[in-house]
DNA sequence: TGGCGTCTGTGCGTTATCGCACAACGGTAT
DNA sequence: ATACCGTTGTGCGATAACGCACAGACGCCA
């Protein structure tokens, strides 16, 4: 079980990605970083907006939620200190269809489209890290569309559980079924029972607001496979990068 | 209503991303494109398969399909003379997790990937125009995983129709509703019932595997919004690029 | 301590889709 | 002409999720 560990100071190389890069391209970008809190519900962006910064979570976790004209939402995507937020600005878009939507509270880096444009066109790592996450993107959006199609309600909150979780430095998410039904698109009352049986399984145990994770292993084993699909493609598309920064950092 | 107009001779840029290029990088892609035959059900790439080519539909349409362990199907995306097939040849991946299954038989260009990186390094407008048509696609997945999530059979087979009669020459569509059911990760009776309702709406006619599209305006009416988000989105990332040329080209 | 607002539990009828089974139809081939 | 096979139509009961309504439980604040 993991156990909560706050650090006292933060660096760039908490967010995956920016670990990931070589100690040139790091130093070229870190200047360019700013620091940034991010609070529970905050938009970072709306559907439609111009995007003003792209996102690097360290601490927080973001969700990409798309809003139906009926006001009906459904979650697409999620990143924490495994991605980026804003891929629209250096593929070529700068504003996508999604909002993007604080789903943890906690910190991140952001940078200046002009400055992350720059530093793209260089076709170096640092590219290659963001088009290699974008395709994990794709991946995550695939899935979860299938899973829609596809997979039970108690199934899609077990998957986004445990994808949450490995974002997290503890076992506690806080959530309330209200909020999960809107990520999932699905009601209130359809999480509030598939929550309570989780909870009868001894997996989790909530009340009011908060989730604790009590046995990830039973939740691995009611999820679907998706999780593990999305999971690995991560590791096959940036793994490599990601790993050969922790060896050279002696971690 | 459109009338069937296929051409005697095929050019690549019956293809619309390829028609974008300007000049220059046109005639330097040029030689490296390939005329292919595609035929319906020809599996071009498998999930998990190294792609020997990119693919650049003329006449063709490309269903990306998601395949469970349980054999389930759903497909995520699909691309005709709009688009390509291959992405994660110029995003880093190499493999993909899907499938991708000749829907509707007709031709297309298809490409070495190192000639596709090369170009694709220059960084200029082809690269651009990659980006975008990811990001499109990206934007089409998103639809997907939504409308699977909110939506009825019946819309999600309107969009499925109007998408590939966009990419058709004729008003007739070549599939069964059994084909149509595995697209849509949904059951053969389901599709039968949504089809023969809007049949009985005179929208479609339909017999033992052929569909004509009789009612385009009739389809958008029970389809949801899904669709024209989708047209939208592309329009705003390639339209800017496929309409200056189609003005250069005189049309 | 009491009140209030939010969060969670539960019941009930309705609807969409599923899984299965089998009949009917229509080309194509022999 | 007939047999056959792929396609479509239809009728079940089962299930999952929906929409709505309201009760109970908890935590915070006055």
């Amino acid at each position: 079980m993991k156990t909560a560990n706050i650090p006292t100071s933060e660096s760039p190389a908490d967010n995956h990605l920016l670990a990931a890069l070589p100690p040139d391209d790091y130093g070229r970008i870190k200047p360019h970083l700013e620091s940034v809190s991010l609070t529970l519900g905050e938009v970072l962006y709306e559907s439609g907006d111009r995007m003003t910064h792209v996102f690097f979570p360290t601490t927080a976790i973001i969700s990409l939620l798309y809003i139906m004209e009926n006001g009906n939402t459904a979650e697409i995507g999620i990143a924490g200190n495994n991605g980026l937020i804003g891929v629209a600005l250096f593929m070529g878009g700068n504003t996508t269809s999604n909002r993007a939507v604080v789903q943890s509270a906690g910190r991140a880096f952001r940078m200046k489209p002009e400055a992350l444009r720059e530093e793209f066109k260089r076709g170096g790592v640092f590219q290659d890290i963001l088009l290699r996450y974008t395709q994990s993107l794709m991946t995550q959006i695939s899935q979860t569309a299938v899973c829609n199609r596809l997979h039970t309600v108690e199934q899609q909150l077990c998957r986004w559980l445990l994808i949450n979780h490995d974002q997290l430095p503890a076992d506690t998410l806080v959530m309330t079924h209200d909020l999960v039904a809107n990520m999932l698109g699905v009601r209130r009352e359809g999480v509030t029972l598939a929550a309570g049986h989780l909870q009868d399984l001894g997996y989790i145990k909530y009340s009011r607001g908060t989730v604790n994770i009590l046995d990830r292993a039973g939740l691995d084993a009611v999820c679907c496979e998706c999780y593990q699909v999305v999971a690995d493609e991560y590791d096959r598309l940036l793994g490599a990068y990601i790993r050969k920064n922790l060896v050279r950092k002696g971690c």
